[in-house]
DNA sequence: GATATTGGTTATCAATCATAACTAATTATC
DNA sequence: GATAATTAGTTATGATTGATAACCAATATC
């Protein structure tokens, strides 16, 4: 950290950042919480091999046995072909499995090994008590408030859509 | 909630996600949320020849005249480097002025020009809009829980410090 | 006055994310 | 039922972003 450069204060930037016009934005302290958050759990997963989009991956499909590949890209927003190099890396560690489907033969069925179900747990122990590291200070309550806030913002769905 | 699980596990996954963990996560809906509101920020500045980084900039050099290049950058958290880039463009637009200081002469004040400044009150009436539009759904409560909930976040630091 | 440190810069590199184009299989159209 | 259009997955590639190393000039430290 390097501050304490307080000798003669007469330039007002030299010493303190004004924040003002950023801190009356609600996106802007979104932000910065989510960087950190962000930051913090990928820290949390290095110890699994995990990344945000695997650990996301993986949880999706514990969640949903026997998803095809492209609903997973969509629920995770992220492009097909970037899946793919999601879901081979888990599939390379044998923590998920591909199942060419029956019912329509170009589709793939995911699944969880029995070593992904593994991983899977001792990973969300993590990433749970990451996130009780990081909301320890809000109560319930706010918790509850900030998540209903989230699920508001995403339902209106902003301007853009190129 | 209701779930459109009807049948054995035959195929739940080919109707709709179930998104039960992650929707446990404050972190999931905080990035949700957050990349929503980013995305729809940048379309904002879009005519205005702006982008998140280089409205920031603008923002702090207006609350913080004569702000060197170095402090931009710490408040930022940006690298030096890739905060060079950004002044760059912004000076030869003619949005900023350096101008080197006579007490540190490796140094440089960055100052707003006038037409930087009114850049910046046009690029900062549609960005407050943007917000109104997104936050349009929480009253002023919640809105201000939300950013008290954000700094507390920010306060912890997390664990992640390489 | 030699040495270390800081502000800014350049060049470069790694990681992330998006796009185009292809195959194989399925569905739609006539 | 052949042909066209669409979809699932893949490959290759490109753009954009963010981080690192090394450098010069100026200041600070001893």
């Amino acid at each position: 950290m390097g501050k304490a450069v307080s000798k003669k204060g007469e330039q007002p930037s030299v010493d303190k950042t004004n924040f003002e016009t950023l801190n009356g934005f609600t996106g802007y302290h979104l932000k910065r919480a989510t960087n950190l958050m962000m930051s913090d759990l990928n820290a949390t997963l290095k110890p699994f091999e995990l990344r945000l989009l695997s650990y996301t991956a993986l949880v999706l499909i514990v969640d949903n046995p026997r998803i095809r590949m492209s609903q997973l890209a969509a629920a995770m927003d992220v492009e097909r072909p970037n899946m793919v190099v999601i879901v081979d890396a888990l599939e390379s560690r044998k923590l998920i499995s591909r199942q060419r489907l029956e019912t329509d033969r170009r589709a793939y069925a995911l699944n969880i090994t029995l070593a992904g179900r593994r991983l899977y747990e001792k990973a969300t122990v993590a990433v749970r008590a990451h996130e009780e590291r990081l909301t320890r200070q809000l109560d319930t309550q706010t918790r509850e408030k900030v998540i209903e806030a989230m699920k508001l913002i995403q339902k209106i769905g902003g301007v853009a859509h190129t």
